[in-house]
RNA sequence: GGCGCCGUGGCCAAGUGGUAAGGCGGCAGACUGCAAAUCUGCUAUUCGUCGGUUCGAUUCCGACCGGCGCCU
């Protein structure tokens, strides 16, 4: 498992270690997952996916809603199907929480009526976020300090399953599918150069010419969207913000998730087995190497 | 040179004779089926400088410095 923040190197470890084995990426993104979306969300590219077989990469249709379990259970037959070939299942990415969903423990979903589903996530849709808190802290007061994603969720399972989300999360816990040791790219500091000038890449290379494609073809609130960066590009495609405008707020919109991505990775991951390395120090390789030859002995 | 307007934290910006709203950014954190999402906390002992008036000034007065505009 290699993970890291935005713009922090992760394919290009991952290609560095091809050279010592024969592995196959497996692709733990939420947003690579979608067709269509490849510059601004920064895909490997042809090349690289011709050195190092990759799955979990345009697997959606840009309109499709993905979700943690969803993916995880995706996770779990590409990785029996690259050990099944004799290659060894590398899988790298940057969403925690299908990282969560693949290696940790995610709880057994209790079935749910997909309409009855819809109707209750359209009924809540108008209410504030504050007002959905207040209806938590009385359903189930343990989920009332999260976000409003989780405050959806949390109402949605207590009308559905007469249960708390909290609760069944305790007594519904599965094992976790896999076990993973994990190796953590950041190079530090650098980090804030390197999305800039990443951003600046993007932005001179394509990207205004994908999502203006990707307007014409693509409902506006398709979940696709929700990648940082194309709703900034798409206002300055309609001519509301200047490109300097746009280029800025890209900017800001990436660090500020690379910043959540470290967060993730200092405390959820807290308790794994976790190897950090800065690509960027003279000591990566022997770092590295030693993350993987540890691997060989425990695997 | 004269007249007018303005000068509040990294940026934008409210404001009042009684002791500094808010937004952005930044920092820290949360996170179990929308996660590149969603949400929480913290972030100016100080209002261009120096004086004056006042019990008390960021708020009133004066000078100076800086910016903008107009006039000559």
């Amino acid at each position: 498992m290699i993970c890291g923040p935005t713009a922090a190197g992760k394919t290009y470890a991952a290609v560095w270690f091809a050279r010592l084995a024969a592995l196959s990426v497996v692709s733990a993104d939420s947003r690579q997952i979608y067709r269509g979306f490849d510059i601004g969300t920064a895909k490997p590219t042809h090349r690289e996916q011709l050195a190092v077989p990759h799955f979990g990469i345009d697997v959606l249709d840009p309109t499709e809603r993905a979700s943690a379990a969803w993916w995880a259970g995706h996770a779990d037959a590409w990785i029996d199907q690259i050990v099944a070939s004799g290659r060894t299942p590398v899988v790298v990415g940057g969403t925690g929480l299908y990282l969560r969903a693949l290696f940790g423990t995610l709880f057994e979903e209790p079935a749910m009526h997909a309409g009855d589903r819809a109707a209750i996530q359209a009924s809540l849709a108008d209410h504030s976020t504050e007002e959905l808190r207040r209806w938590v802290s009385v359903l189930d007061p343990d989920r009332a300090h999260l976000g409003r994603t989780q405050l959806l969720r949390a109402i949605e399972i207590a009308l559905l399953t007469g249960h708390r989300v909290s609760d069944l999360h305790r007594e519904h816990a599965r094992p976790p599918r896999r076990r993973a040791r994990y190796l953590v790219v950041d190079p530090g500091p650098d980090l804030a150069i390197q999305i800039a000038s990443r951003s600046s890449f993007m932005l001179t290379n394509g990207w205004l010419d994908e999502v203006r494609t990707l307007m014409r073809e693509i409902p506006e609130d398709a979940p696709a969207w929700n990648a940082s960066g194309y709703r900034t590009i798409r206002e300055m495609v309609r001519g509301n913000i200047s490109a300097a405008q746009a280029e800025e707020r890209i900017v800001i919109e990436t660090r500020q998730y690379a910043k959540r991505q470290r967060t993730w990775f200092r405390h959820q991951l807290a308790g794994e087995d976790v190897t950090r390395a800065n690509p960027h120090q003279p000591n990566w390789e022997e770092q590295a190497m030693a993350w993987w030859n540890e691997g060989a002995r425990t695997e």
